[in-house]
DNA sequence: CTGAAAGCGCTTACAG
DNA sequence: CTGAAAGCGCTTACAG
């Protein structure tokens, strides 16, 4: 067997021309006779040649690849949030000749260790707190779009967000006008700004109406406990009837199925006994319980799409800097009623 | 601004040695006296120097990059089986140092289009009849491995699949051991060898016990007409009470999602006026519905691990061919009860 | 432990 | 329309 793969010189070889002129018959960058165009086409197939992707890209400093930068979850996997992002960034970047390198590798701290990798640019998920690896793709020359805020702040850095301290504040709102004063708040985890930002919001809309917050119980989900809809069941199971909230507020729509679930096994009505909300809307999830999910579309596909088209933008002028703050939208259903 | 990025000859020069001792500082390669290390470890560190990931690529004939080519499904999202099968192999690359090229990009017929990707082996999923992409890739000298069967069978390709047609079987068993006949199911789309695999088991079943199969409806979906959960909801109000059915097969979870909320609006009482079972286990929803569903677990994350284990083997020795076949197990729950 | 040079497989001015 | 040659930024025998 030929255990090697034939390369542009081969080919130029057998059919006597240059490697500029199969170079050309397969890039169509220049005109090349009919001709000529066949006859290498004949040997390229002949020898089972395709051009190399890596050595073009190294020619041409351009891969047609984003990256996107996931946060490493050891073993737990992709939440709804993710999946509907990474849907959203992966339509916009196929409708564009992109494709996605997903990096989930942990990283290290070995400064040896770091590499301009294979990408025209990057999608970084849920940036940390004094992320180094913003300034350090600065430094490569590398187009980086976040998702979630920078902290600090950051005006020169593009991102789209939530608005999660507007998603806190309208919860608040929408439970205060109907009469829920006592809740339970099953937030993300403490370390997420998310997590902080709502709980900042849902505060305000208390003050905002001059009603006092302690009334307001948060939990924090901890992800090696257990994943989100147990983490939603198991919260009813311990506190219904210690704590005296009439409402719950569930991080994701994962939680409230676990809530869902401990209610019916408890036989809590809901929602005439208990409202339920959940701070995420994932189509086909939250509409096909019973009762229908009352939610917050955080339009996470549309996040992802925002991303990657702000990133295609800023891969062919890298001197641009969006930033895009998603305003997030209360979707009413069935599982939330008025306090009467 | 400067505009360009440090390569390794800059920090060469700058640290007054040679570029390869600029590499085996970084690659580690060959032993560098500490003095010298720092030094350009300083450099580096002052120029903004990373390493280009594709000229190292090139130069050393790999990419330590694993491409996942997707089916083409032009604006519809991942399934759930999807979801949890890159999961999967996600999970086992990130463990062995791989990152994932993500490609959903068309195919086109222009042989021109065709190149060597930047990875050093594939996973493709759902491979059509007689798929070009596999004969292309083995004259590339990309190690395959699919997710589902070659069609035709052929012996030189490594392959990871559900055992459908047992799959199909098993069902059919389960469902006439509890004195169901009549059925309705709701098949995948038509075109799929998964749909035809699993409707053949589930007739074998029926001719096992030498009953005839003509009381089973079976319809398929159509994915530009709606989603998995709507194709489920639309079916039942269309057909109940028109066909005698006692028993559906969904297709997926999703499907037996929008089964159950058409049953609940139209007062059918799951499980004891119709029976349903899922033909996949989305462990966060199956769980989680009233009554629980009763489903046929594909193991999809595990599906997608054993391909990326496969894979990566066959990344190191290319001449390994493996083919694993996964059995289904049913996961009785809450969903089918016995005809009376 | 370190350097000089060829090589990985393409592209692209430049020249004709 | 086509060719010769330099270049993309690394790695790796080979030699010392």
């Amino acid at each position: 067997m030929g255990q090697t793969v034939a390369t542009i010189d081969d080919v130029a070889k057998k059919a006597g021309v240059s490697k500029g002129t199969v170079s050309s018959v397969f890039s169509k960058k220049r005109p090349i006779s009919r001709q000529v165009t066949e006859r290498v086409l004949e040997v390229a197939k002949d020898l089972g040649y395709f051009p190399n992707h890596v050595a073009r890209s190294l020619a041409i400093k351009k891969t047609m690849i984003a990256g996107l930068k996931m946060p490493v979850s050891k073993d737990s996997n992709m939440s709804g949030f993710e999946i509907q992002m990474i849907n959203g960034v992966m339509k916009e970047c196929s409708r564009n000749g992109y494709r996605l390198l997903l990096d989930t590798l942990p990283e290290h701290d070995d400064p040896t260790q770091f590499s301009i990798d294979p990408v025209d640019g990057v999608i970084m998920l849920n940036p940390r707190k004094q992320d180094p690896r913003i300034e350090r793709y600065k430094q490569m020359g590398i187009p980086l779009v976040l998702v979630g805020r920078p902290d600090p702040m950051d005006d020169t850095v593009c991102y789209v967000d939530n608005n999660n301290r507007d998603l806190g504040f309208k919860v608040g709102e929408y439970l205060l006008g109907i009469g829920h004063r006592d809740i339970l708040f099953l937030n993300a985890a403490s370390d997420m700004t998310v997590a902080y930002d709502r709980e900042s919001g849902l505060a305000e809309s208390f003050a905002a109406q001059g009603i006092p917050f302690d009334t307001v119980q948060v939990l924090h989900y901890r992800q090696y406990r257990y994943n989100a809809a147990e983490y939603g069941y198991r919260s009813i199971l311990e506190t219904f009837g210690k704590l005296p909230y009439t409402a719950v507020i569930a991080d994701t729509d994962r939680v409230a199925l676990g809530v869902l679930r401990a209610a019916r096994e408890l036989n809590i009505d809901v929602p005439e006994r208990m409202s339920v909300i959940a701070l995420s809307n994932d189509a086909t999830v939250a509409q096909e319980t019973t009762p229908r999910l009352t939610a917050v579309d955080q339009s996470a596909e549309f996040l992802g799409a925002e991303a990657a088209n702000i990133l295609i933008e800023k891969m062919n002028d890298s001197s641009i800097v969006h930033q895009r703050v998603i305003e997030a939208k209360l979707v009413i259903r069935e599982s939330c009623s008025r306090l009467s």
